[in-house]
Order: C-alpha cells, then sequence, then structure tokens
RNA sequence: GCCCCCAUAGACUAGAGGUUAGGUCACCACUCUUUCAAGGUGGUAGCGCCGGUUCGAGUCCGGCUGGGGGCGCCA
C-alpha cells in the first residue's frame, strides 16, 4: 500500500465511508472509481472514516468495512490502518482541528452561534406560511449580545452557523458539466454542532483542504450539498478541488438500493460465494463503458482502460443476474486449485471437510474440473463434490423407482459383472459400456441414466465416465451394488 | 413545496446530425450431447411524449411527463 514520495501525480482522492454499517454495494462503486482514478493517474487513494455521528458509528463497522474493501481488491496509499503525513484520518481524532477552523470563521464574522431549538425554528416556520422556506430563518444571525447573553444564561449551547451570502454559484462537475446554483435558496447552515462536534459538510471540507484532496469523486447524492462546501472554502478563502459526480445505484424498480431489494451490502455477496474479480469487474460496468464493446476486464485492463469522462450520468439498476453470470465466467477461468481453496469455507459449512480432506489434490483438482462449468457461485461446490468425495450416497426414493425396473436392475447387474474387469480409465470405461449396449440391444441412454444415478446419485452431472474415473472402480462398484440391493 | 441531476429494449450500455440503431445479461428457439452445464447459431424486444432548429434529429433547443437526488445539531 506504500508508494514512494517520488510519484510525478499530486492527484489525490479519496473514499470517506461512515462506519454506520457494511460496505454498501453503491459505496463500494464509489470506492472502485476512485481506486481506478488513483492507479490510472499514478495518484493517491485516501481512506477517511467519517465517524461524527457518534451515534451509528462504530469500531466493528469501520473493520468491515476496510476488510470488504481489501476484499473487492481495492487498496489505499494513506488510511486509519496505514501511515500518511495526513493523519489522523479518522475524524472523530480531528475534532480539534475542525474547532480550530470554526473559531477562526467565528472571528473573521463568517459564521455565528445559534441558539434555537429545533422546536423554535419549526414554530418560526409554521408562522411564516407565506414564504414556504422549509429549514431555518437566518435568525441568530441579527441576535444582539443581550440576546445572546439570556440564552447563555438559560445554559443553551449554541450550533456555529454559517453565513450564506447571496451569489450564484457555478460547480464544473466532471461528469455533469456546469451546474449552478442560486445560494439564496440555502440557509444559514451548521458546520459545528453543540456538542462541538463537527457536522459533515465542514469536516469534509477541511480534511479534503488539508489532506489536499485534488479530486472529490462521490455519489450524485452530494450534487446538491455541493455549494455548501463550496461555500466553506469560499469563506476558508481557499480554492476548490475538482468535483466529479457519479450516478446512483439502484435497486430493481428504480428507487433506492435497499433490503428490498435482496442484498445490499458486499459482504453478503462475499458470503454467497461470488469471486471479488467479478464482484470488482461487474460494479464497475455500472454507469461506465468503454466505446468499444468489451465488458470482461482484468483489473489491470479496467486501471488501463478507466475515464471520468466515459462515466455516466444515468443511474443504473444493479442487476445480480449479471453479476451471476460474469462470476461463472470467472469461476471457468479460474485454476481448479483456487476455487477449491475459495471454496473452503462452504465445504466447511456443508459438513463434508473431512471427506474432502480424505482426497488427494491431485484428486481434488479433477473433480473441480469436472464440475467447474456448473459452478455459478463458491456456494454451489460442495453440493456439485459431495457426491465424489463421500464413501456412500444417498438415492431419491423417485430415482429409485424410476429405475428399479427388473430388466434395467438384470441389466446393471450383467454390467457391474464387465466392470469389475476392466481399468476405470473414462476412455475404456465408455467403450466397454457401449459395447455392453450394443451386445444387449440397449440403447446407450437405457444404461447410461440408470448408472448415472446408481454412481452419483443424481439425474444430472459431469461425464459419466470421467466421474467413474475419478470416484474409482471401488466405490464405483460398491455403490452399484448398493444401488442394486433398493 | 422549492432547487439540482437524468431519460436508447425488462436490465447494463455503444452512439458526440445522415447507422438496416451495435454489444452484453435475462428470455425463447435451434444446435452440440449420455444428462445437466458450458459452448455455438438464431430470435423476441429499444431511442418516454409534444413542439422547434435543420434538406435530414436517438443525437441540438424548449416544454411536458417520468425517475433519481437534495433542502437535518445524518453522513
Amino acid at each position: 500500500m506504500d508508494k514512494t514520495t517520488n510519484s510525478i501525480s499530486n492527484i489525490r482522492v479519496r473514499f470517506a465511508p461512515s462506519p454506520t454499517g457494511y460496505l454498501h454495494i453503491g459505496n463500494a462503486r464509489t470506492a472502485l472509481f476512485n481506486y481506478l482514478f488513483a492507479q490510472k493517474t499514478k495518484g493517491f487513494l485516501i481512506l477517511r472514516i467519517e465517524d461524527t455521528d457518534r451515534e451509528r458509528s462504530s469500531g466493528e463497522y469501520e473493520q468491515s468495512i476496510i476488510e470488504d474493501l481489501k476484499w473487492i481488491g481495492i487498496q489505499w496509499d494513506e488510511g486509519p490502518d496505514t501511515d500518511g503525513h495526513f493523519g489522523p484520518y479518522r475524524q472523530t481524532e480531528r475534532i480539534e482541528i475542525y474547532k480550530e477552523f470554526a473559531e477562526n470563521l467565528l472571528k473573521e464574522k463568517k459564521a455565528y452561534y445559534c441558539y434555537c431549538t429545533k422546536e423554535e425554528i419549526e414554530e418560526r416556520n409554521k408562522q411564516s406560511s407565506i414564504e414556504k422556506k422549509a429549514g431555518y430563518d437566518n435568525n441568530c444571525r441579527t441576535l444582539t449580545e443581550q440576546q445572546a447573553g439570556k440564552y447563555i444564561k438559560e445554559g443553551r449551547k449554541p450550533v456555529l452557523r454559517l453565513i450564506v451570502p447571496e451569489k450564484t454559484l457555478v460547480v464544473y462537475d466532471l461528469v455533469r458539466g456546469k451546474v449552478e446554483f442560486n445560494t439564496s435558496l440555502i440557509n444559514d447552515f451548521v458546520i459545528m454542532k453543540s456538542d462541538g462536534i463537527p457536522t459533515y459538510h465542514f469536516a469534509v471540507v477541511i480534511d479534503d483542504l488539508l489532506m489536499e484532496i485534488s479530486h472529490v469523486i462521490r455519489g450524485e447524492d452530494h450534487l446538491s450539498n455541493t455549494p455548501k462546501h463550496i461555500l466553506i472554502y469560499e469563506a476558508l478563502g481557499k480554492q476548490t478541488p475538482q468535483f466529479a459526480h457519479m450516478s446512483m445505484t439502484l435497486g430493481s424498480d428504480r428507487s433506492r438500493l435497499s433490503k428490498r431489494h435482496g442484498a445490499t451490502s458486499v459482504r453478503a455477496y462475499k458470503e454467497e460465494g461470488y469471486l471479488p474479480e467479478a464482484f470488482f469487474n461487474y460494479i464497475s460496468l455500472l454507469g461506465w463503458a468503454t466505446g468499444d464493446d468489451k465488458e470482461i476486464f482484468s483489473r489491470e485492463e479496467l486501471i488501463n482502460e478507466f475515464s471520468i469522462e466515459k462515466c455516466s450520468k444515468v443511474n443504473a439498476i444493479f442487476d445480480p443476474k449479471k453479476l451471476l453470470w460474469l462470476n461463472g465466467i470467472y469461476i471457468r477461468k479460474e485454476k481448479p486449485l483456487k476455487i477449491f481453496q475459495a471454496s473452503m469455507p462452504f465445504i466447511k459449512q456443508a459438513g463434508i471437510l473431512d471427506d474432502v480432506l480424505k482426497q488427494s489434490q491431485e484428486t481434488i483438482e479433477k473433480i473441480i474440473t469436472l464440475q467447474q462449468e456448473r459452478i455459478k457461485t463458491l456456494k454451489d461446490v460442495p453440493a456439485l463434490i459431495e457426491f465424489f468425495v463421500k464413501e456412500e450416497i444417498e438415492y431419491k426414493k423417485e430415482d429409485i423407482e424410476k429405475f428399479s425396473e427388473g430388466t434395467i436392475k438384470n441389466m446393471l447387474k450383467n454390467l457391474l459383472n464387465e466392470l469389475t474387469n476392466i481399468e476405470f480409465k473414462h476412455e475404456i470405461l465408455e467403450d466397454s459400456v457401449r459395447k455392453f449396449c450394443e451386445q444387449n440391444n440397449l440403447k446407450t441412454s437405457d444404461i447410461f441414466h440408470p448408472l448415472r444415478v446408481a454412481v452419483t446419485g443424481r439425474i444430472k452431472g459431469p461425464g459419466l465416465f470421467e466421474a467413474m474415473e475419478v470416484i474409482g472402480k471401488e466405490k464405483v462398484l460398491k455403490r452399484i451394488e448398493n444401488f442394486l440391493s433398493y
């Protein structure tokens, strides 16, 4: 995660989650785009924890977000878990810094204390129904010292509000182009809460400033808040970074991605057996595309091809089906041994670990190779390899009934004798079973299907003879005998 | 209510005035095949609506409609 200081780029971007839950898919995509941009430009990615909401933030969530980012393969150059010259990277550890900036704004009369309670503001809003202006009425901007003194005596703890000058603000957004705002619609907003903690708007600006962030790449939900941020930069007499507001990720009904749409956290997909590479690739496709028709990208290709200009302004719907398809693509491309290793948690979970560990690595690799094209997610692995590794298999009642007809059983019995005498190589097996069918005037399917059920306990699966070879002579013969006993 | 953003099939998108509107997922059919899967081939399906500019509009402009976002002592 370190980068030497001889980097020529002074591009610095950040991903700034608040640790109030697991890493959300939408946030993961924002993180990914920041990562890709940093990599592409040889810049720096900073991870900053925005934990000023003390009610909802927790260290566990911070940890889980870090784990999930790492799982996806997003690496950062500076953050709470690494060294860096712009720390601390956790907002609650920066409270004194914000206070200092706030006090300066107060001194310069660019901000003021407000003693109003929520109730008082609401009440006044109701009274002035002519102007249906929502929010704060800038009441305390013109508070006399006398009035202020009275409030202080009452023991009221004030918030600090920024004086919002009336003007037109222009955001030159890298994704959306020129966007104009009229600040007359913005009320003097809170920058420091009454408990001395900065609000999001204030902390974000101070941090981006001090951490020398050059490009703020974030979700479109922050576009409307950007004028507030610019106002703070201006009050501080500082230049703004560049802004890029990415489209949002929505659920299947075009509403915000929520529990109703299924899994919304990165962690859930990890636990469902998705490969991080596939996930990485899939979310990069949401709101971004190259001019050609390419969709499958390695990490390096993605970094190489990425550009903010190619980012779409249109909100994208998260489609689990396409992710599933892409996951299959990655699984089929992966080395069998890698798939096996990645499936270990699921194998353990399924309770077949002991049987699996009895197999040689070679056998395991053969099994995975045979089933690879059937694996959609790693979670499928136990069910697909189970009948290879288990000593005994169980049959479904319906399958037994289907193939319990006397002639079939007799044929299988005869075949069993044949199999006893041959070498268990799939070519040889196939050869002799086909010959057996011919000699007995049977269609191959008359024997293939019952044989598959007898040997694997299933009506579908990989090539029958390849499977038999891997399962091994001893087990196969035993299984057929067992099947015949029903 | 006010402000901001957006609009190509069910979904993700290509398209920067002249295209038979291209690709991918999903869906359907066919094919390969001992089953399933994977693969191959083909198919259904789209420029939200109304005006304007232009010889010509998916593409430019305006309006409408629709969707999303913001207006917190949440971030």
